[in-house]
DNA sequence: ATGGTCGTGTTACGA
């Protein structure tokens, strides 16, 4: 099955982007981020029409997250542990069931700028129980892909200029440690894996202003992280580049894996 | 060069 992750920046702005893009890709199950919308408000029946079971994670204005999936989908779970007072929608959990079943935690991971700050503190502090509900999921010793928009630059070649972006939330020493850590619990970055020698990305984020995307000034931010069950079953990983030159493009592009499961 | 551009839901704020 080929598992894909996509910052739409937008449900409503981004539907026939998203619809064309879903038109002609081979994924099987997709998670979205930043749907901007409450769960009522998603558009469930256009999606659903075109085959895919929808299963949403929103709230009003920004934030949201969400899953489609062309295969069965069971055991959601909305939220992440480790903050009852947490009321930002920005992570989900399904068990989707191909030849075998893989266990699928969509992210959106806080931005944390400007940092230092309360919005850097609510970072890190996510990042925290984020790492604890991944050595949850790899204690269930199963194919677990967690997927998303981390808003975490790894290391310097995942981005075109780091010098811009040494006092950034996305970028900062204790944000990459924090990434880090949760990585070397045992996690493959996929698509980094899949080059692993690379000196330039690939970029999965370009911003709207100053013609980044012209200037190819990007950063590598969304990531697909696999358990060792799940690496074991990987067969191919990639960037969808191409996405970001499309008709009223989001600001990221998708990322996927394809898994012998 | 300290701006620029999006989206949401209002004219502010998050990214």
């Amino acid at each position: 099955m080929k598992i894909a992750s996509f910052n739409i920046n937008g449900v409503k702005a981004r539907i026939e982007a998203l619809t064309a893009w879903l038109g002609q890709t081979d994924a099987d199950l997709v998670v979205l981020q930043e749907i901007k919308s409450v769960d009522e408000a998603f558009p469930r029946a256009h999606f659903e029409d075109l085959g895919w079971q929808v299963e949403t994670h929103g709230q009003k204005g920004f934030n949201g997250v969400a899953i489609l999936s062309l295969l069965p989908l069971e055991d959601v779970t909305r939220g992440l542990a480790g903050d009852d007072a947490d009321e930002q929608a920005r992570y989900i959990e399904a068990t989707v069931t191909g030849a075998q079943s893989v266990r699928i935690a969509g992210l959106y991971l806080p931005n944390g700028n400007p940092a230092p700050g309360p919005k850097y503190d609510y970072k890190l502090a996510w990042m925290e129980r984020l790492r604890l509900r991944a050595a949850e999921l790899l204690a269930l010793e199963m194919p677990v892909v967690m997927l998303g928009d981390y808003n975490i630059i790894p290391e310097a070649r995942d981005v075109a200029n780091p010098q811009n972006w040494l006092d950034d939330a996305l970028f900062r020493p204790e944000s990459r440690a924090a990434f880090r850590a949760i990585l070397h619990q045992g996690w493959t970055d996929a698509v980094r894996i899949r080059d692993p020698w690379g000196t330039r990305g690939p970029f999965t984020f370009w911003d709207y202003q100053a013609g980044a995307w012209n200037r190819d000034d990007g950063i590598r931010i969304d990531h697909l992280l696999l358990s060792p069950q799940a690496a074991d079953l990987m067969v191919d990983a990639g960037v969808e580049r191409e996405v970001r030159a499309g008709e009223k493009p989001s600001d990221h592009v998708p990322v996927w894996v394809r898994l012998a499961a």
